[in-house]
DNA sequence: ATATCTCTCCGCCTTAAGGCGGATGGCTTT
DNA sequence: AAAGCCATCCGCCTTAAGGCGGAGAGATAT
C-alpha cells in the first residue's frame, strides 16, 4: 500500500460527519480530505480535491442527490461515489447508479463493512447492501423495463425533451424533420404511459436519463 | 481559407452601420451580406441569407433584443449571434445568452478584436468582453437565485409543473381557476427567462425545487 | 421469403399552452 | 392617502403539441 485512499465525506448531520471521519481516520490507508454538509459543498470539495472516493448521504438539504452525483462525476470523473442511506426501500437506486454512484450501502452496516466498501470503491468495485440490492432488483424489473422499451432514437429524443428543447429544436439537433420528432415523441409518450412532453421530462429526470 | 464568413449587421445608427461594414470589408475572409436598421429587418435578413454570423446591436428601436435573438435563431439556427453594446452593466446578458447569443462585446473594443470575435463566432466559439464577463459571472452565480424572485404561489405552481401536471390539474389542486394558473405560469416563465413549461420543469429539477 | 422493427415522413385535426392587455380586491410600504 | 405588489380572474388570439391514420425504405430475424 503505497498511497492512501483519498476521500471526502458529505452528510448533513454533524454527528455523522464527526463520527465517520473519526472512525475512518483509524484506517491507516484512508485519508479524509474534506467534509461537506450538503450537496453543493460536496461538489466544490470534489472539484478541489479530486478524491478517490466520495461518501455521500442520500438525503441532504438542497439539490437532490442525483444532481449532486451528476455534478461530482462531472467535476471529478475519477472519483468513485459511495451512497450511504438509512432507508433501504427507495426508488432512487436506479437513477443514482445511472448518474454514476458505484456503491450503495445502508447506515446500519458495520463500520468494518463501510471501510471494506470504501477500499473496494477505490478499486472501482461496487458494494451493494443486500436489502438495497433487493430494492434495486424490483426497481429494475418494474420500472426500468419501461424506458428500455424505447429505441435508441427515442431515447435521444427523450434526452432532448429533458433539456427543455422544442420539437423544432430537436429536429435541428438530430437533423430530421419536425414530423419525425413528433412521431418519436408520440411513441415515447405511449410507451411510458405519459400524456405530454413535460411529464416525459420529469420522467427522464426521475429515472436519471439525463445528459 | 476556402469560404468567406458570411455576415449580416444590424444597428440603428447609420454611422455605425457604414463604419462597421466598411471596416469589416477590409477583412478578406468576411463578407457582409446585408445590413439592417432594426430587429425585424435583421430577422428578415437572417431568414433570407442564413449567414454564419449576425452582428447585433443591443439597443435598437422596435422589438426588444432578446426577441430579435430568439427570432433570428429560429429563422436561421446555424447563425451565430454576436451582441454589440455600449453599456456593460446590464441585466440583459443572461437572457440574451439563453436566447442564443454566443458572444457579447463592447463597442469600445478595438476593431481588430471585433473581427477576431466574428471569426471565433463563425467557429462556434464565444467571446465575452471582460467587463461584460464580470456581469455575466455575477448573473450566473445569482442564477440559482432567480427562483427566489418567485412569489410563494408561483413556487407552488412551479413545483406542480415539475410534477408534470397540466394547468387544469394545477387549478384543481390549488383550487383556483385555470386562468389564474396560466397567469402564474406566464409570470414564472418570464421571471426565469424560459419559454415553456417543460423548460420550467427542467429548471426545477436542475435547481432542486422539487418536493 | 416473410414478418417485424425502426426510422423516416406526410396530411388533417383538436386542443392545451402561452402571449397580450386588461381588471379587481387585499395587503404592505412609504 | 398614495403607491406597489400579490393573487385572483376575464377575453381574445396564435401556435406548438399531440392524436390518428397512413406509408416507404432498410435492417434483422425466423
Amino acid at each position: 500500500m503505497t498511497e492512501k485512499i483519498t476521500l471526502i465525506l458529505a452528510d448533513d448531520h454533524e454527528m455523522v460527519r464527526k463520527g465517520l471521519s473519526a472512525f475512518l481516520a483509524t484506517a491507516t490507508d484512508i485519508e479524509v480530505m474534506a467534509v461537506a454538509s450538503d450537496g453543493s459543498e460536496a461538489v466544490v470539495a470534489a472539484q478541489k480535491h479530486a478524491p478517490d472516493v466520495v461518501l455521500l448521504d442520500l438525503f441532504m438539504p438542497g439539490q437532490p442527490a442525483v444532481e449532486t452525483v451528476r455534478l461530482i462525476k462531472k467535476a471529478s470523473p475519477r472519483s468513485q461515489i459511495v451512497m450511504v442511506t438509512s432507508h433501504e426501500g427507495d426508488e432512487y437506486v436506479m437513477p443514482m447508479t445511472k448518474a454514476g454512484a458505484i456503491s450503495y450501502i445502508l447506515k446500519d452496516t458495520s463500520p468494518e463493512d463501510l471501510i471494506r466498501a470504501v477500499r473496494k470503491a477505490a478499486l472501482g468495485e461496487s458494494t451493494i447492501s443486500p436489502r438495497v440490492a433487493r430494492a434495486l432488483v424490483t426497481a429494475v424489473t418494474q420500472e426500468a423495463q419501461y424506458h428500455e422499451d424505447l429505441t435508441k432514437r427515442e431515447l435521444e429524443v427523450l434526452q432532448c425533451i429533458a433539456e427543455g428543447l422544442s420539437n423544432m429544436d430537436i429536429a435541428d439537433r438530430l437533423i430530421i424533420s419536425e414530423k419525425t420528432v413528433k412521431s418519436h415523441v408520440s411513441n415515447i409518450l405511449s410507451k411510458l404511459y405519459l400524456t405530454d412532453r413535460t411529464q416525459a421530462a420529469v420522467y427522464a429526470w426521475r429515472e436519471g436519463i439525463i445528459s
